[in-house]
DNA sequence: TCTGGGGTCCTAGGACCC
DNA sequence: TCTGGGGTCCTAGGACCC
């Protein structure tokens, strides 16, 4: 029996969301747009074979997407999220040890005693989730999580099902190049490539006490893992995360305060609930206002800090604070096209006294009601600050799917 | 026309202290 | 020529990921 580490990826996930309930796009290249409709960020098969880039802006590829009849949707995170959890508890149901990694990704263990049984029990898994959720799912299963991951990629477009033994590591390792591991990007790969080491087997050749020399933790925790030695550890997904962050960019730039604060109002909104589903409290909160990347004014903006005297989870708390700061930011004449929130020092609520005269912790019964609401009939029913300026600060999003799954005012209807 | 938003971890270097 | 060196704490920014 073997310990290894397993990796579920949900395909093209975003377009998977949106094909569950559009039938019709099937077999149809689909895209979805990043938010503010800016760039590209998922892309069906039928893409890919067009050369339409990950990351690409929209607009460069709005020709080509348009003679190949392409269908495009803006993101739609609301029912992303919602899908995800559903994928995330039917697996975290059937296997061992789950670590959910990002929204459409996570990690398990998996005892192997014989090489077909862990195949059989993969496929298994795929089938569940497609059954249950609607969602392609492949996996990759390995000695390691970077090698599980390099595993899921090399079956995504066939079975969807990897399994890369101990000894089937063994022989691959001279012809895997380094740049394309997961946690190698360009910065880490000229490196490598500057010390003359290009494949995996060039690495492992290397001491690993030189390379830890060279190359930091992240080189000597990388070589570690190609080894075949688990060193990216199980965090077990329940700590709390942290940061939490809010931000988003306008569909157009304001010089004016009253729709900065109320951006950040949202924010501060969307944030403070999330702590308050998680039974947590931030001590620390930044602002961050920023101007366009393009023209004059590009250096100007910036963020503040607030280190709270008693860490809290009330949005009203929160929202005077991130309004005091934005007041000390804002510049007149300025044209802002972006404004956010970072919430940090973020700790279980259960760990905190409440301070003699402090802010309250969150827990009050306006904030629990309002939680309450907001989740029975979708995010934003209940809101604290905003109002008037709505279309002075919200994004772009001419393409986006009806949120069927969390918004009543938009559930699917079949006649 | 004008390139997302949300994260984690690591490192270099400044401030400060003795 | 050379101006102490070592520690800690903190933050900004780099690198990477989805």
């Amino acid at each position: 029996m073997m310990k290894y580490v397993g990796l579920a990826d949900c395909n093209n996930f975003f377009v998977s969301c949106e094909r569950i309930f559009r039938p019709d796009l099937w077999n149809r290249p689909v895209i979805v747009l990043s938010s503010n409709d800016g760039a590209v960020v998922a892309r069906s098969e039928e893409v890919k074979k067009l050369g339409v880039p990950m990351g690409v802006p929209f607009f460069k590829v709005r020709d080509i997407l348009k003679q190949n009849e392409v269908a495009v949707f803006s993101s739609n995170f609301d029912l992303y999220r919602d899908i995800s959890d559903r994928v995330m508890n039917t697996l975290r149901a059937e296997v061992d040890d789950m670590e959910q990694y990002s929204i459409d990704e996570a990690f398990f263990e998996m005892d192997v005693d014989k090489p077909e049984v862990a195949r059989n029990e993969m496929g298994r898994l795929r089938d569940l989730l497609y059954r249950h959720v609607g969602i392609p799912v492949s996996f990759g299963l390995a000695p390691t999580k970077t090698i599980a991951k390099y595993a899921n990629g090399l079956e995504k477009r066939g079975t969807g099902i990897s399994f890369v033994t101990k000894e089937h590591w063994q022989g691959l390792k001279e012809s895997v190049p380094l740049s394309e591991l997961w946690g190698v990007g360009g910065a880490m790969s000229k490196r490598f490539r500057e010390h003359s080491l290009l494949t995996v087997a060039d690495l492992l050749a290397a001491d690993p006490a030189r390379v830890a020399k060279i190359f930091g933790v992240y080189g000597a925790r990388l070589r570690a893992e190609l080894d075949g030695e688990i060193s990216k550890g199980n965090s077990h997904g329940t700590e709390l995360p942290k940061t939490i962050m809010s931000t988003r960019s306008f569909a157009k730039t304001t010089e004016e305060l009253s729709v900065l604060e109320e951006a950040l109002a949202y924010h501060v909104s969307r944030a403070a609930a999330e702590l308050r589903e998680k039974e947590a409290v931030a001590g620390r909160l930044v602002v961050i206002v920023q101007t366009s990347r393009h023209g004059d004014f590009f250096l100007r903006g910036g963020g503040g800090e607030s280190i709270l005297p008693s860490p809290t989870a009330d949005t009203t708390a929160l929202l005077k604070e991130a309004k005091r700061l934005a007041r000390t930011l804002f510049e007149s004449g300025v044209p802002y096209k972006k404004a956010g929130i970072v919430l940090g020092n973020i700790r279980s609520k259960d760990f905190e006294q409440p301070a003699l005269f402090g802010h309250a912790l969150g827990d009050s019964k306006l904030m629990s009601a309002m939680d309450q609401i907001n989740k029975k009939m979708g995010q934003d029913s209940v809101t604290i600050g905003r109002t008037k300026y709505k279309e002075g600060w919200t994004n772009r999003h001419d393409h986006r799917s009806p949120r069927y799954t969390t918004n009543w005012n938009e559930i699917k209807s079949i006649g």
